[in-house]
DNA sequence: TGAGTTGTTGACCAAATAGTCACTAACCAT
DNA sequence: ATGGTTAGTGACTATTTGGTCAACAACTCA
């Protein structure tokens, strides 16, 4: 059709995700995330339209990277590699990343301020306690119980993160 | 000695607190502390000696109003009220506010770009966990339970607050 | 070989950012 | 009353913020 990207998308979005993981929406600047990218701003605001859009594809850009695989793990994929489900909940718990979660700081941090971003963010997080669940089930338990019990692995699993951030 | 203070600094703090705690640190402009603070950027400057002082006091200016309470319902104040320790920790678990925890979101924000704030965030979470620990030893744990079982109880207590923000 | 379409570049913008400063005002102790 | 000290005021600064735009470049399809 015409002229293609010189850039790789997903490459600039593992740049800039780490950068807004790191500092947060608000510490992350235009101009630092377009240093790291390595594109220019005309680039940016063509391809993801606003900072805002950008941090919107990082989030999926995440969700893909960092979210998805331990999601995987919860469900199905564990189970295939003979993991039992307390051992497969063990192996998401096992997370030490010092810049804590993306999705997580995102909740404690710009999503109280903006609604697109919060249902982006709790989406995504309901949908790792909808694992949790799975993975619980795989233990014996029924699935209300299942239920109820991943909500507080989620809030755990959060917190510890959270944590993290703070004391390393 | 010389002029006093004009303005009532508690009620100042109280007011940049509420600021902090809805938008975040950088989400917090100087311009919008001073509107709510009702005064200049002379007097925040004379009193705190920069933003992050200001946000330090604010810290302190929480933990004194917001966590403080909890932590006396938690040991003591609430036995003498008859409470059990679990009704006690029931008792904390039972804020809603969709802001979140000031402690919280500063723990998954600001605290990872910034060493003495994370120590400011940290000490106080301690603070909490240790409270969570008196309140489990007068369900019956023993010292060593009770430990290990506030801190996975600090754990849902952060994660809570932080999905509140996210998911009101 | 165009024409059409889309990406890239760098200059540009208004607004907001945190922070400073000279000046004036108000208090206490002598 | 006055001198010392501290607080309040408002104008000012340099830098950075997110965002726009016109010109140019590179690709596909006819």
């Amino acid at each position: 059709m015409a002229r293609p990207r010189s850039f790789d998308a997903d490459k600039a979005l593992d740049a800039a995700t780490a950068l807004f993981w790191e500092r947060g929406y608000d510490g992350a600047g235009l101009s630092d995330l377009l240093d790291v990218m390595g594109i220019q701003r005309g680039s940016l605001y063509k391809a993801w339209g606003s900072k805002k859009g950008l941090f919107l594809a990082c989030l999926d850009r995440y969700d893909e990277t960092h979210v998805a695989p331990g999601i995987a793990v919860l469900e199905g994929q564990g189970a295939a590699a003979g993991l039992s489900g307390a051992d497969r909940i063990e192996a998401v718990f096992q997370s030490h990343d010092t810049r804590g979660c993306l999705l997580c700081n995102s909740a404690a941090g710009i999503a109280g301020t903006d609604a697109e971003i919060a249902a982006a963010v709790t989406s995504r997080l309901d949908h790792l306690t909808r694992a949790f669940a799975t993975a619980l089930r795989a233990t014996g338990l029924d699935a209300d119980a299942a239920t109820v019990e991943a909500e507080k692995l989620m809030l755990q699993y959060m917190g510890m993160r959270v944590r993290h951030r703070a004391a390393p």
